[in-house]
DNA sequence: AGCTATTGATAATG
DNA sequence: TCATTATCAATAGCT
């Protein structure tokens, strides 16, 4: 040191503290570089500031990761086993529980049901028709909104040519209405002649057919982990 | 240095290399833990010598693994990136997969059906009508197979009794041996009495109370991801 | 950033 | 390895 000697203890000036930061940074990597090369070291130093500037050194001869990993041999340390085994845990569970999704999803398709008994079928089939109720009422219940909504539109234009007092011939007027109310909904979808939608099921099967089963799976092949 | 300055380059006598690391080492130490005082910072060095000895230093606020970490973030070097990258990407993919899964199984429960037109739930629904036909198939299968068996054992122990020439009032042993095939084919779970293995489901559901559902969740909550 | 008086580090030696 | 010490290097305070 030099005009003075200082006390190692924390340099409460910030700008003071910064200028030392800097030149005994400087210092230090110098040191590190000589011991380097004078005695063929290998050095890895890093280093914050207290601002969060980051510098580091690592002799020319290796790099940080081999440093580190030569540390963690040298020490014991083991400086990611925490992080890995987390993740492999989280990436066990995943696998585990994405099986039985599967698995689940198989059954509910009615496929792989060797591993079932009686009981486990009939609670299968029973919560198969419940889910089966529930569909097709919600179906009926678009359905209907449906029709009511196209009913009150067709209604509301009938007032409206009225209101206009454009008077065709009546009752020509209110057929064509009828037509319309007709083309607008959507014949197909209530006929069940178009499935359009299939596509987000996975499975667009024929259960009894197994070997043909594999043509609809878009999203999951549900064989796989 | 002192008693005349030497040049930087490695020190060919190997045991002044190593009496110069030992000093030069301890100086360093000294500067970081300087350096870690005086300014704040957070330094972790690590260095091997030439003949493998490793010495580390951290300043104390911290550790090895922390500073290591932050090293990895601030200069975007991510030394376990290999490792780190394809099981954060696996991790992504199978959390992705199981979405998909439960969110297939909520509808095929009748859960969340309101993302879906018209088209998608005549789809749902007739994807769930072939699946209860499979069940159902397979069930009346498995039922007809446990009744032959149980006949066909009857029968020979019918014939064992004949053979054995125990003769009973015929009738009655007959009689008898009717009540125990009864007994013995199960008939809680021809008859749906008992559900004992619909655990292996997740959902023991009554799909149109879905504040009821819970209570059946046993292996997976399929509300989370 | 430079400068320099002063302290700290250390090479050579015992 | 340890201590000594003559030198050289690092740097605190100042500009």
């Amino acid at each position: 040191m030099a005009r003075g000697k200082i006390e190692i203890k924390k340099i409460e000036n910030s700008t003071n503290r910064q200028v030392t930061y800097s030149k005994r940074r400087g210092g230090i990597f110098k040191k590190a570089q000589e011991l380097t090369v004078l005695c063929d070291a290998q050095v890895s130093l890093i280093m914050f500031s207290s601002t969060g500037k980051f510098s580091a050194y690592c002799s020319p001869s290796t790099t940080t990761k081999q440093i580190y990993d030569k540390y963690q041999e040298a020490s014991g340390i083991n400086l990611w086993s925490s992080h890995y085994e987390k993740m492999q845990n989280l990436l066990n569970k995943l696998e585990d529980d994405n099986n039985k999704l599967r698995k689940e999803i198989r059954q509910r398709i009615g496929e792989d049901l060797s591993g079932l008994e009686i009981e486990g079928l009939r609670g299968l089939e029973q919560n198969l028709e419940s889910s089966v109720k529930v569909v097709r009422d919600k179906k009926y219940q678009v359905i209907s909104s449906q029709t009511d909504t196209k009913r009150k539109k067709v209604k509301s234009l009938e007032q409206t040519h009225k209101d206009l007092g454009c008077s065709l011939a009546g009752k020509d007027a209110i057929c064509d209405y009828g037509i319309a109310y007709n083309e607008t909904l959507d014949y197909k979808s209530v006929l069940g002649l178009a499935n359009d939608a299939s596509h987000i099921f996975a499975f667009r099967i024929q259960p009894c057919q197994p070997n043909l089963h594999n043509a609809g799976y878009g999203i999951h092949d549900l064989r796989l982990a």
